[in-house]
DNA sequence: AAATTATGATTACAGGTGTAATCTAAACTT
DNA sequence: AAGTTTAGATTACACCTGTAATCATAATTT
């Protein structure tokens, strides 16, 4: 699995809300929620690149980046990762974990009701 | 919340299993799972004690370690972190990931069932 | 054409992390 | 009592990370 810290998965993040884009379109859309400035953003970049997370072409001297996976393939690891690493690869213990300390809301419960129920549409 | 690296949290996740106890004993229990070198764990525990997640008691020369916290308690926080940072703080997308990708089993599904259940019952 | 600007590349630098080795002193052996 | 072992403390060191600043160069402006 390719490990991203925090700080690349933001940027990445970025892309992903619409690609392909410039560094200085990424740098734009960051720029509302964090301080960083933008040759943070761009060694970001190129760690990402680096890292063979993202790709380029180049249009004159700009590069446009796209990533080269999907968000839900990247976070579905990410999540397959944490929970073998907290619960055993268990799911529902995370779940539990939540329940118990009262931080899910009706919402959750409804949409946990409908995962459960698409699953189980989906077996037959 | 506390920071913990990888291996810290492996080293004091071989405490939780049964504390307190003292470093032999916790390189012991580690010995099956990783190759680490007894200086190494050490060090982390050492790091752990500095970041406030153990504490300890002197025993002639030996050190009694105690986690600062419960499993429970630390589990929750990351998982909070972890849902916010992938998921904006909701639960369902993870959950339904792992259902859209055939990660979920009849036995996962009967758990999360059983959690939905105590909370609903538990709401009244 | 010269000056300015903007882009990516390279360099910087402190603090965290994995992975120990060495040091120091107390406890145990002989 | 002297030597050896062992526990924790200190030091080591390369790579990762956050957070840029500087450099080289191509594009744009004047």
């Amino acid at each position: 699995m390719i490990e991203l810290s925090k700080a690349e998965f933001e940027v990445l993040d970025a892309l992903w809300l619409n690609y392909p884009a410039t560094a200085s379109q990424i740098i734009e859309r960051l720029s509302d929620e964090k301080q960083w400035h933008e040759k943070t953003i761009k060694t970001l970049l190129g760690r990402l690149v680096k890292k063979g997370a993202l790709s380029f072409e180049k249009d004159g001297r700009q590069y446009i980046y796209t990533p080269c996976m999907e968000r839900a393939e990247y976070t579905l690891k990410e999540s397959q990762n944490f929970i073998e690493r907290f619960f055993s690869g268990r799911i529902a213990p995370l779940v539990s974990g939540f329940a118990k300390s009262e931080q899910l809301s009706q919402q959750d419960i409804n949409e946990l009701k409908k995962v459960i129920d698409d699953w189980e549409k989906q077996q037959k």
